[in-house]
DNA sequence: AAATAAAATTAGACAAATCTAAAAATATGT
DNA sequence: ACATATTTTTAGATTTGTCTAATTTTATTT
């Protein structure tokens, strides 16, 4: 019945990008690095959850969301993807710059102002790193999105996100004129080092497993 | 040197708005009354405060604000007022609904995101209360000429001009005899909806925030 | 100026969220 | 399957911010 803290809400969104969407378990352990703290404060703050009902808890078996922690971690989900559009559409933040930010701002409560920010934005569907906005009522949009990493020679596909946001990762595609958009059409694939030979606009480029595995396509 | 929490925020801006913003020492109750808690958390965060060079604090001699501390006052102020600014002009909120909503997001840290939010919504010098929003280098409009509804409980000015000269608003001066000139004496704010009871030459009535943010009185 | 009232402070407790160090449960390797 | 390593939990301490109840200081009244 009580509200749930800045806090809860941060382990509700790590537990969620953990993978908890389904049923699957999340490791304490993950959790604690997820959010840069140690496994004992994860226990302690998994009991309260539990107590709370927003999460499955057993001792020593991990916890996963319950539909009321899922309700929960999207709406912050939403809130942080909204603000990251308002950041770059509006104030013209770069997209390497906003996370932080908007890990702050996800946590301000107020209905009205997530639903004006949202007809303020026009509604969008993907935030600037292509991730999905979760909808108001909760539905979550899963998309057939496929890391570029696993596509065969001679395929194309869309760039529609990426799974590593950091700034590092990000200020490398800036560099390397990769957007969101897109069409990449992977020519070769080396394996000795599992990179690849791709087609980007009219440039051919060499892409490492390393960045290849971090990038979202949609495939053609 | 450690960051300013959330909570020790609230407490310098409840410092500054109850006329600290001089040398005049405030009241341990008046600050509690403020922002509704006891007077003994007063103390312990006056003490905490005062450790961090916050505030000037003497037992039982009330506490006013360093340079620092009202350097730091000024900044939430003016985090408060541009959001005020942005919910009103740029989501469509009525002037009464951005109060709590702009308390919330005052505390968020980026200092790229109040320069770009300023830009954003064209430098105002305003907020939708009519209340001056300092400026990035932390001037605050002089004390000389300030509007009636940012005087303090207890406080006195004389009536020295307006800032709405619609006939409307001369017509309502006019019919409840209030002249340029006139000492208005500050009895009691009203929280609720930010009206003030005053007296005026003899008699005491209640004046309403609209009509507040709009005459300008020098301070005594 | 002594008595009383009001304001401010102290002492001690509590809840939230974290930590360290030690113990218990589970997983892994040979 | 037994020993070892890893993961997870517990127990107890700490910090921040708050509270109540008791005490001390300052202000007011007669």
């Amino acid at each position: 019945m009580s509200a749930i803290s800045h806090s809860e809400e941060n382990y509700l969104k790590a537990i969620f990008h953990l993978g908890g969407e389904g049923k699957q378990s999340v490791a304490t352990n993950a959790i604690a690095r997820s959010i840069k703290t140690k496994p004992s404060s994860v226990t302690d703050m998994m009991k309260r959850l539990a107590e709370k009902d927003l999460v499955n808890y057993r001792k020593y078996k991990g916890v996963s969301l319950t539909e009321e922690g899922k309700k929960a971690a999207l709406s912050i989900i939403r809130k942080h993807r909204l603000w990251e559009v308002f950041l770059v559409e509006k104030l013209n933040f770069s997209w390497d710059e906003v996370h932080e930010v908007a890990e702050q701002l996800e946590h301000i409560q107020s209905e009205k102002l997530v639903d004006l920010l949202d007809e303020h934005l026009g509604f969008p569907q993907y935030d600037p790193h292509g991730d999905p906005i979760p909808g108001k009522d909760g539905n979550y949009p899963s998309r057939e999105k496929q890391l570029l990493s696993q596509f065969p020679e001679d395929s194309r596909g869309i760039c529609i996100g990426v799974k590593d946001s950091s700034a590092s990762f990000l200020k490398y595609l800036d560099r390397n004129k990769i957007s969101l958009g897109d069409t990449i059409h992977v020519l070769e694939r080396e394996d000795f080092d599992n990179s690849l030979l791709v087609n980007i606009g009219n440039r051919k480029m060499q892409i490492s497993h390393q960045i290849a595995a971090n990038l979202y396509l949609k495939m053609l």
